[in-house]
DNA sequence: GATGAATGAGCTTTCATTCAT
DNA sequence: TATGAATGAAAGCTCATTCAT
């Protein structure tokens, strides 16, 4: 039986509970936002006016745009983990490490604004100083997943795990990026075909 | 001997050359301030800066900033072409395939600016009214740059010469955004080996 | 006796009226302004400056100058509205409608500007898309003016009220803009005699 | 039989003429501009290209904008003072007067966008300075047209030919730019069928 | 914590006008 | 005189961010 009392740790954890149910809310807000207008279109009114609160609000939770802009990216790569860590997992172990990196294909090729909204740390503007400290989480959860198949690799007995994760992820990037940007269309070839065959061949 | 009379023709000839000139110089100016801070970072008035001139001396030549980044982005593929045809023509038939691919990869690995610039008709918002008269003739120029390897492949007798050089594209390209990310130093290793290593493969 | 608390209510209300200030002062710092300058010598700047704020500032309560013009001649007519509204009713039955007319030519004879300020509407430019949507309520303003003064003239038998109306309404813009422009002048009489004429005759 | 030789004074008529020839294809295409887009709207560079030349040929013959407006308002003036004498000269003497100022108003009527541009004196902007030089001719022009109407009326034995003038002067401009703003349409009456009625009761 | 008004610098673009050719 | 490139100031408007309430 509780005592009826309301101890300070209870309410602590109340509170910060709270918090991140209001960040998650403003994440996904900034996410539709990004997808549909792009990280620069992108006005913090706008992101505001999606998650229902007024600009001003968003302040106590993010730093400003390159803060939830990291957020954003954080939540796709997370959710791109969990379905790698499916995949590698479910998969008879032979055939895990093909089935990680077809997850990768597929989590972007579903998702084709995640992949956009990755790269503008690449294409866009580098405000080097805050980009670093928002660079190193990314990194570290992207290392994650680059694991995830890695090991798979490596216990299937392969010669160069390192090598044949690196050379499926460029692969499985470069071809995306080709798609996207309709490139891909000159050779009138299927990104998904392509995809395969490179698999087969490993 | 000339007459000492200066005709239309002549008159006329030298105004376009000096249009040329000028265009180029705003080209120039403007590739190197879409390097230094992409393309929303730059504004028409540090590129009427980098070239010396005021803001409104740009519109005679260029409708916008994306017209100017279209010409830009032309610039940029006609020197790939140019490179891409060297090594296609030079080498001995069986390898020019081959030598073509490295070319591309080797051209974005000396000039990454060059890549990332391309890449903002992806990551970018798309005001497609623009964007796809923008767009054609680009395509055009990256379908010649395709075709040169393509057809190698086909005077090598390559059973699928279309998939070959899709592929070997979308390796390049997803190697160079990688690595320059950063992202391949998570695999520490390095693009060029990891490039080497497909073309071998082939 | 109040509670101490302070509503959700009472501070919506406070919020309202708040707004309502902000929105009135620009009203009148864009009729100062557009007095001054006429309506496409007036920046946003001046009209800020003159409200003592920011540009930035004028946004949230216009969406652009054209809802502020629209906003300053809905003030305009309003005042005029006012006038004659008092004229036909205070006068007595048959010369009320007589009353009204003066009304309307006396409010424009002592507000010149206010009737150089409509007829932009007229001179300028019609980005019809805003303008009629900014016109409809202009319109039923002026509507109820000419109303008034119809009404009486319905009140007071007349055979034709309608052309009475229009026909005084006429003649008072006429002449009100004949003698603003200067042009009275070359007949070296005044628009008040001729008006008193006019309404005579009636 | 002439002598053969260009004498000077020749030379100086045709260079006259054909800058009379020049001065007028520049008024027409400013006029045009100015109907189409307004005073405002009408760049100098849309008036150049209207009249098929460079912006730079414009300044040899005005010295700027207004001056081409004032030359244009001359134009229209002239057309207008043509058409009322015409009327006053032809009708038989006592209906000569109301024919000039029927012509005065089916002048307007028919072109509606010259009332339109001469309005703008009135509701622009009065960078008075130049405006005074520019407008003393045209008032002139107008009291001519003016006095072909009070000069029929003074013929006619009218007791007070100048307030019968400026009166119906007043009436013709009040019903034109009441029709023209489309107040008009509010009293669901024609502007035509009005100024006969006030015609019929001079 | 939330609000939303305010800032003020920033943007792209247009303009009348000048002037070397 | 004609050209048309260039100027440079201005325009309307938007933005991330701050801060009094």
């Amino acid at each position: 039986m509780t005592s009826g009392q309301v101890t300070a740790a209870a309410r602590e954890r109340r509170t910060i509970a709270l918090r991140d149910v209001r960040r998650g809310l403003l994440v996904d807000a900034a996410k539709t936002v990004f997808k549909a207008v792009g990280l620069e279109g992108a006005s913090m009114r706008s992101i505001a006016a999606e998650a229902g609160c007024s600009t001003g609000a968003i302040y106590p939770y993010f730093q400003g745009k390159e803060e939830l802009y990291a957020a954003v990216l954080t939540s796709t790569l997370e959710a791109l983990k969990s379905e790698v860590m499916d995949a590698v997992s479910i998969s008879p172990p032979h055939e895990a490490a093909q089935a990680g990196l077809q997850a990768f294909f597929d989590y972007y090729l579903k998702n084709p604004d995640d992949l956009a909204l990755g790269l503008y740390l690449f294409g866009g503007v580098h405000p080097t100083g805050l980009s670093t400290k928002l660079n190193r989480p990314l990194n570290k959860l992207l290392r994650e997943i680059f694991d995830l198949v890695e090991s798979a690799f490596v216990r299937a007995g392969e010669t160069d795990p390192v090598g044949q994760t690196a050379s499926g992820m460029a692969q499985a990037t470069g071809l995306l990026i080709l798609e996207q940007t309709g490139r891909l269309r000159l050779f009138k070839r299927d990104a998904s075909d392509l995809f395969a065959k490179h698999l087969k061949a490993l």
